[in-house]
DNA sequence: ACTATTTCCTGGATGC
DNA sequence: TGCATCCAGGAAATAG
């Protein structure tokens, strides 16, 4: 389940190894119901690019594209074209050497000219890939790395949701999911079904800095891997030996040894400690 | 305009 | 051992 800081990790491990490399072709499977551009439209966008640069927005990684003017021999930036990657739930974009043997579940190659290739191989099939071009991608809800507080809790007050499933919705902060949105709620001390609209300013400035908290931590710790997530060089994270409540249920609380408790909102499990949490 | 529920998909875990 | 069933969940689609 990639989140923000598996998105990240992995968007930041993509810069430092495929910066710079040219895309010289494309190979798409067949049937693929993970494309949101058509499969030509993706080939003859990425064929011939460089890649400029690999950042993360939101859950989704883009690379930006420096393509190649028909007949002249240098890349220009423009036009500008973006080729935009989620990784859905078990997605990965893995840089490997062209030799290597190719996974089941690889969805496109791109072969480089460094040698190398750069794949996506997704077995669950969540994922998206597209490419933009034009007007620049933009995530649909803010960042919530360094979002301004008082903004913070303007998006959530209104909402009549769980404070859980708003965590959850992208619209407004766009990059939290399930694992951080519970650690957050923890160290917050906030219960999961409370809804939005009932937390007081002080719950709503604790929320935004363990929100920041955590993501930071999970950042430094290159994620969290569970359910075989690695990076985009194959480096496993270790943020999952330090989540509090996430996967937990029925281990003692680590600050009041109470059960850790599970219950679904919205379709999704979530972990909390019923002492702890009001 | 909101909110809640269903759907997509496959591997791994569980149960008999 | 083998086969069926359940479960995980991001986000789009659908329903209310």
């Amino acid at each position: 389940m990639p989140e923000l800081p598996e998105v990240e990790t992995t968007a930041r491990s993509l810069q430092r190894q495929v910066a710079g490399d040219v895309i010289e072709s494309v190979w798409i499977a067949n049937k693929n119901n993970l494309l949101k551009s058509p499969a030509e439209e993706i080939a003859r966008t990425l064929e011939g690019a460089r890649i400029e640069c690999v950042r993360r927005m939101g859950k989704h990684i883009v690379i930006d594209l420096a393509r190649r003017r028909a007949g002249a021999g240098c890349h220009v930036p423009a036009p500008q074209a973006q080729w935009v990657v989620h990784l859905g739930m078990t997605g990965r974009l893995l840089v490997c050497d062209a030799a290597a043997v190719r996974a089941k579940h690889t969805h496109l190659v791109a072969q480089l000219a460094s040698g190398r290739e750069l794949r996506f191989i997704d077995p669950r099939r969540f994922g998206k890939l597209q490419v933009v071009s034009g007007a620049p991608f933009r995530a649909p809800g803010s960042e919530p790395i360094g979002a301004d507080r008082a903004a913070f809790a303007k998006l959530f007050k209104p909402r009549q949701t769980p404070i859980k499933s708003a965590l959850l919705n992208q619209k407004l902060l766009s990059g939290i999911g399930n694992i951080y949105a519970d650690e957050s709620l923890f160290r917050a001390a906030i219960r999961p079904r409370r809804r939005a609209a009932s937390l007081t300013r002080a719950e709503f400035m604790r929320l935004y800095d363990a929100i920041q908290q955590v993501l930071a931590e999970a950042i430094a710790a290159g994620g969290s891997s569970i359910s075989d997530y690695v990076d985009a060089a194959g480096a496993a994270g270790f943020f999952q030996l330090h989540h509090r409540v996430y996967g937990r249920e029925g281990q003692p609380c680590l600050v009041c040894k109470t059960p850790i408790k599970r219950v679904v909102i919205a379709g999704r499990s979530s972990h909390y400690c019923p002492r702890c949490q009001k």
